[in-house]
DNA sequence: CACTGTGAACCCGTTCACAGCA
DNA sequence: TGCTGTGAACGGGTTCACAGTG
């Protein structure tokens, strides 16, 4: 696969073309010939739709001139550039509030995101479980991910152990973590970190609100 | 306030440096006199130094050539621009599983946003109380927004619903939205959107994967 | 000397506009 | 005719490099 100098923003992109196509296939139960344009999905999902052509010719040539892109088959092409067409292990180290509801999340399933355990070092937490899902050690997560063969880490921490933890997880041999905790945390190159930071979200509101 | 051409990135990254003095004062007990330069912040966040200057350089010059930026004072300053002295009267709706882990986030009192109130359309939810904070019915949402002269709203209900409930919180005169749910919905401009797609961070990450 | 503030160069994603094709 | 695929222009954020200054 020629994955090279395409830039992230448009591989976020995808992901909402995905569910786009998705939520049409959904509701109007999949018609295999079915045809949409790119300014049907600029309708949509309120994105350019000279972007969305050049994002999907990225990939190939999935579109029909004239006529736009068949529902099916372009739904299926974007499952699989996400990689949404295979299984994917994933663990969450915290189980405090934002853990427990990323576990309840009935959307990852949906997307083949598999939760094989959560980690804690509270412990009346460890032993118990969260919605099916076993709270584990903390110190075990490394010997875990290793033995389950994990792909993502989910990181729901304090800050101050952030760092800690997901050092453990790259030690235990995962690939990516999305981190949800506010500090910028430093790892070898090849493991891929994304960050969602919620007060950053926040803060960006109240700035606009003050002009 | 001069704030026009000021690209959005740069609010996110004043945020980000903020959290970053904030740190630094909690845990070296604020020396009114401390200095940290741009290399400094650089360090702790990874950003690039000359980026850093150049953000702060948008709302005035902060810093002493040949030292760099005083702590305290650059601090209460980016407070200042990013709106954090003030106090944000927020509300949530949608009491599932992502508005309760929001309601129980004990950072967002610490950065003065007031959680008024949560809003759901389920009879079993409506009425009782999560974390002090009253559940009320969906439908009141706009009378109590005006009522309370909310700032901000938090989307956290499902899709179908989302354009729905926001145009009630317009209604209501809400002048912000941070949305949870994976659809683009439809504002005026002067309301200010911002997204949180947790869907999209993660099939970010198995796109990575696969390479 | 060290570090800020900033014009200029650079880089890269977005948008335009149109040739190509069903 | 209608819509894709794409070269080219555009726009704007990032990085560089250095003058300015305590």
């Amino acid at each position: 696969m020629k994955r090279k100098n395409i830039p992230s923003v448009t591989i976020n992109r995808l992901s909402i073309y995905h569910r786009c196509l998705e939520k049409i296939l959904e509701t109007e139960k999949a018609e295999e010939f079915k045809i949409i344009s790119s300014f049907g999905i600029a309708e949509i999902t309120g994105i350019n739709s000279a972007q969305i052509r050049k994002d999907l010719a990225y990939f190939g040539e999935f579109g029909k001139r004239g006529l736009g892109y068949p529902l099916v088959n372009l739904n299926r092409e974007l499952k699989k550039i996400l990689g949404l067409d295979k299984k994917w292990s994933v663990i969450i180290a915290g189980a405090g509030n934002l853990g427990k509801a990323l576990v309840k999340y009935k959307g990852f399933q949906k997307r083949g995101f598999v939760i094989k355990g959560i980690f804690d070092n509270n412990p009346l937490k460890i032993g118990k479980k969260l919605d099916h899902i076993f709270i584990y050690d903390i110190k075990e997560i490394e010997k875990i991910i290793r033995a389950e063969n994990i792909n993502i880490g989910i990181l729901v921490v304090p800050a101050d152990s952030a760092q800690e933890v997901a050092d453990k997880m790259v030690a235990g041999g995962i690939k990516a973590i999305l981190n949800f905790a506010p500090v910028h945390i430093v790892l070898p190159p090849e493991i891929k970190v994304h960050n969602v930071d919620l007060s950053i979200e926040f803060e960006g509101l109240t700035y606009y609100l003050l002009s």
